[in-house]
DNA sequence: GACTTAATTAAGCTCCACCTTAAGCTAATA
DNA sequence: TATTAGCTTAAGGTGGAGCTTAATTAAGTC
């Protein structure tokens, strides 16, 4: 199980995959287009395997998917994979406008008993 | 100069400052709280100097920032530093729907020339 | 000034991320 | 079946991230 996303206030290992420029790079790459280990890697200048091991981290991150088509894999971005980093920002100003909502709230009560 | 985000396609350290859990954890505890150096690193079992280093980096990310008071040092999240993830992640997805927009378009125009 | 408090910076260790080369696997092709 | 194409997995090197302890700084207190 490569996801670990259910409890709430973590984005998991995503923030991990996404680290790394190569693999932001490669990301870009499969954004739109699918496209070969074989391509892909041809647009770094780093080896094969090393590109294979990034692609491997971003698969096991959910960021991209893999297919097999002949001898070859196809890898494309899952976009949806990024929603949890939205929600994650959003859980750290949920948190924010929650707190403010309540200081508020303290005010106005404060406020309307004086 | 801490910042390095203006090229379009990148959201910069940031990335890399949140990749790590302690420092994730750091910024929820000073998310809503100004808190002191000291009290920051009583919340965790490793060392002071451990928590300073990390402080430096989300310092340096411009995820928190820094108010000196008598001895103390007093950190605060800067929630607006988040806000460039935020970007990332429309740039990416703004690709997306551009793409498919252009594809859609393209349909249109050859349904009704056929 | 000497001492304490609250921290950072320095120096060193260990472990892991990312690369390398070499070996292995799987599907297509002769 | 042997061979090639297109990869991945294995094994090993290197640098840096994140910890440790020790030394240092800066600001209050006696």
């Amino acid at each position: 199980m490569p996801t670990q996303l259910q409890s709430g206030p973590r984005s998991p290992d995503l923030l991990a995959a996404l680290s790394s420029p190569r693999r932001r790079e490669i990301l870009r790459l499969v954004w739109g287009h699918e496209r070969s280990a074989g391509q892909i890697a041809s647009a770094f200048d780093v080896t094969w395997p090393a590109i294979s091991q990034n692609l491997r981290v971003l698969r096991e991150s959910g960021l991209v998917t893999e297919r097999r088509l002949g001898t070859s894999r196809l890898y494309r971005a899952d976009r949806e994979a990024l929603r949890p980093l939205e929600a994650y920002l959003r859980s750290m100003w949920a948190r924010d406008i929650d707190r403010l909502r309540l200081i508020a709230e303290a005010e106005e009560r404060s406020k309307s008993s004086s």
